[in-house]
DNA sequence: CCAATTCTTGACTGCTCGTTCCAGAAAGAG
DNA sequence: CTCTTTCTGGAACGAGCAGTCAAGAATTGG
């Protein structure tokens, strides 16, 4: 046998996500991604492959983390509309404190290489699927609370929740204006209330 | 007195527009563009200046020809709930018949440059107040001919349709699912209704 | 005609890109 | 210790990048 890494696999998968997050795909060159993760080049290529490959990786892990925590404010037991409301205020208060406005990073991949590549729009396809599964369990947990009554069908309301997420992350990054993104989260959420 | 140009500016810069349109700023190399736009490298430099500069000016031209679009189809006497279905419907449509799943430049735009260019913040900024100001217009207006009775912050639902729209645009680049697109478009127009 | 201007063409700058190669240091196994 | 494997660092690769230059052709106005 011979020596073992130094590193720490996901950690550094972790920084390359926080680049790719930042920069977008094209944007971010190998350099930046050997200075920020740490790590030497060759050991980089090694262990992810290739550019595109990493990209990919750390797009995976990305929807991993912030798919849990979804999962764990909409599963939560309690009012879904109260969970909704944190969420949206959530994602609101992020946007407005992010100078450097990353947004979300599915969405970045959506908009930057869904169009032209396969497999990211393979990934941002099911993400799509997965996140509009929370929040269709969230919505059918809250009409058997007796919650919510006025929503119909879930399963469009559930879709619509992860389009109008998109979008105010989106809007986000052209404006910092908060009332227009509060005004924004206000109407959408009226869906259900 | 000299030469005069042998091509049509405007004609040239809509074909730049395509390019970034298509492949976005990043992606887009002076070399697509001198192909696309079939005019000379340098005629390209004289006329446009450098690649950030042709890319600001595409971006204009692009909000243009797609405000014009918009100001059209909702300022046009008539249901304002009809048009607005209209406009939607169509969304969907043109997202599905794309192959390319080029989305909205403007959204594009965003996604990629805002959080890292000023001047493409500010571009699309003020396109989100001009585009929010045209449906407010129709919301006002179906407002007073009775229409949209229940409508009661006109400017915030302004808002959440920019915000929807976007997000539906993006939407359409990961999952080309039509009845996806139409739940997403019916529960976003529930709020009018 | 001439002079001025701008077109077109193609080669050519540096520079940065993603990726690979190589040599040596480091560390586990026998 | 020795062997083997892997990590490390830096140099190097060819390709493609944005942008420039120079020279000739073309077209205008006087």
């Amino acid at each position: 046998m011979a020596r073992q890494k130094e590193f720490d696999r996901d950690e550094v998968l972790h920084k390359a996500m926080e680049v790719f997050w930042s920069r977008g795909f094209e944007a971010a060159s190998m350099q930046d991604l050997v200075n920020h993760m740490g790590i030497n080049r060759q050991s980089l290529y090694d262990t992810f492959g290739d550019k595109h490959t990493l990209y990919l990786q750390a797009l995976d892990r990305y929807r991993e983390v912030e798919g849990r925590k979804l999962f764990e404010v909409l599963e939560r037991p309690g009012s879904v509309k109260k969970a909704l409301r944190k969420l949206f205020a959530g994602v609101v208060e992020t946007a407005l404190g992010d100078p450097e406005r990353r947004g979300c990073f599915m969405g970045n991949a959506t908009s930057e290489l869904a169009g032209r590549c396969k497999a990211t729009a393979a990934r941002t396809c099911s993400n799509i699927a997965a996140t509009e599964e929370v929040f269709y369990r969230a919505l059918l947990r809250g009409k058997k609370e007796g919650e919510l009554k006025r929503v119909r069908h879930p399963r469009a309301v559930a879709r619509f929740l992860y389009s109008g997420l998109q979008g105010l992350i989106l809007m986000a990054k052209a404006t910092q204006d908060r009332k227009t993104l509060e005004d924004v989260v206000k109407v959408m959420l009226s869906v259900v209330e």
